[in-house]
DNA sequence: GAAATTAGCGACAACGTTGTCAGGGCGATC
DNA sequence: GATCGCCCTGACAACGTTGTCGCTAATTTC
């Protein structure tokens, strides 16, 4: 900046007034130092201009998920930045891996970054370590799942209900022996998807053997192995409900192996790709996870411009799409 | 950091080392300032940090892409981001949709923000405008798409002889009659894929006909359509090679939807969850899009080091995985 | 015991930008 | 012809840090 104000032959503020775009400068001049920004490929920087800047803003914000690879928070991702773009924001986003330790720095570091807001699907049991930040008023909105210890917006799906519903359907196709595998079992999310399993077991008077329900499939491949276990009892389940879509990706292995894909039941938690070509296509309980990205993102500008309104769960539907695997009937 | 330095009753500087755990402060005093420091929750603010220091560095990368939700570009992404993660480095990341201008755009907003480095999936056919930012040292490294006009680091599959190599394999089944589905025609990708298509049919001595060639599907559905339109002909191919993960998806789509899924073979460009799944299951030709995010970020890093070593181009191997549907012989 | 070294700390400037305010020029008004 | 007001422009300080250097007091060295 200082080189084009001397090659302009004028002063810095000047320069900055025209980069800006602010009024009060004449064509003339204006022209000249277009012309002197140009010739030198001059380039504002962003960060110093923010730091001056009286809002403090570095048009930045985070987003933290568990996997930016998975279908589920790369879908959110993408709504999180459709947003974002239309306000000139950049979205800086990372994986927890359900890391709890990793949460908290992966925080701490968003805040030096002054990133000017955070999108959170919280994986630590307990967000207490965030009470400083919000009550300084650092924009958050959670995802996924809701922070507990603390007061923030959240986006969240009634997995509850949802997981219900998704065991129901089972029932009303005629299964009585259903069997549920889920991911790590701190998880709020996770729980419950697990209640919503046992309500709907319980209003159908269903008895629930332990050997039928696993936690704590942590991927695919140990999901697999948790349906191969479940599946090798005597009094095994006629039919599955998995807790999230990798899960229902390893249940379908299993059930390919042993040649069951027909004759067993699945319902899964979150939609995927090609899970309508599979054969049979898999009946799920989805959510529409780039709505749930814009939401979440639209939250947090709100809450940037008014950060005094009072914060709001928003719960998303979900819906129950049949495709086959959901529908076969206990022989 | 003013007010722990008021708190602590010593200076901002050695509040600055401590923080910075510089040597030279004593072990009580530091304690005080920690104190103080935890006392009022600080937390240095990185863009001022980054502003003062003299390597002006960031700690931030950028990462552009075609679409940050595409299975392809998200694992890259998590591939870039574990690297990075190593070394505090945060990842901006967002998507381009193919469209030219808005990667100028992007590249000029990650620019003003003073990334250290940028990844780039290039979309536009020229990286002309980039010309003044490599000059002035600003490391770049592409991947899955070379530039053109000016010379960076880059990591690609070879298209052309991974494309080829598909082709001859369905070429090896006894095929002859095969089809193409590309996407945009105008990327470079595309064009060498398109070109592997032709030089395998060539060194066949196979003839193509130009209604089994379809550039320029932009998604699934197109795709789908194009795949239809292909198979409608009386002479229409008896097993067709697809350009890109979404496309194969389509054309999967169509396939079903015409009864063809086990008659009409197929290999696809870029391999994709669940298609060992599939009925028949998809054989491709894969890229391991974690280990090019790896090896794009290791290179950004090693250049951010020595932005004087000399470019270079790094192929990254293509696998073919047959899964069944490219082996499915012409009836 | 004096000189030299070292450890510990602080004052100040600077990074690249913008907010504030003051000043110069010029036309309009009385 | 002096005064007022307006339009441009620039000087300066400040944002939150850290690099440089200088100062004091304690420790070591001869």
């Amino acid at each position: 900046m200082k080189d084009v104000a001397a090659l302009a032959g004028v002063s810095l503020k000047t320069v900055s007034r025209v980069v800006n775009r602010e009024a009060g400068v004449s064509e003339e001049l204006a022209a000249r130092v277009t012309r002197a920004a140009e010739q030198l490929d001059y380039r504002p920087n962003l960060t110093a201009s923010n730091l001056r800047r009286g809002d403090q803003r570095t048009g930045t914000i985070g987003l933290l998920v568990e996997d930016v690879a998975n279908e589920f928070f790369s879908s959110i991702h993408r709504g999180v930045e459709e947003v974002a773009r239309q306000r000139g924001v950049a979205v800086i986003a990372a994986s927890l891996d359900r890391d709890p330790a990793l949460e908290r720095d992966l925080v701490g570091a968003f805040a030096s970054r002054r990133v000017d807001g955070l999108i959170l699907a919280p994986t630590a049991s307990d967000q207490g370590y965030l009470t400083n930040e919000i009550r300084s008023g650092w924009p958050i909105v959670c995802i996924d799942r809701q922070t507990t210890g603390v007061d923030t917006d959240s986006v969240v799906t009634d997995n509850r209900a949802a997981s219900a519903a998704g065991v129901a359907h089972l029932l009303a196709h005629g299964h009585r022996r259903i069997g549920f595998i889920g991911g790590r079992s701190k998880l709020a999310t996770e729980q419950d998807r697990h209640a919503g399993y046992i309500d709907a077991m319980a209003s159908a008077a269903a008895v629930v053997r332990p050997h039928w329900v696993h936690h704590g499939a942590q991927d695919s491949d140990e999901a697999m192995v948790a349906a191969l276990a479940m599946l090798a009892w005597a009094d095994s389940p006629t039919a599955i409900f998995s807790g999230q879509n990798l899960i229902t990706m390893g249940t379908v292995r299993a059930l390919r192996e042993l040649g069951l894909a027909h004759r067993v039941a699945l319902v899964g938690f979150d939609d995927f790709a090609l899970a309508d070509l599979l054969e049979p296509a898999i009946t799920v309980v989805a959510q529409d996870a780039r709505a749930i990205g814009h939401l979440a993102a639209e939250l947090l500008f709100r809450r940037m411009a008014d950060p005094s309104r009072p914060t709001a769960t928003h719960v998303v539907p979900s819906r129950l799409i049949p495709r086959g695997s959901g529908e076969i009937r206990p022989e």
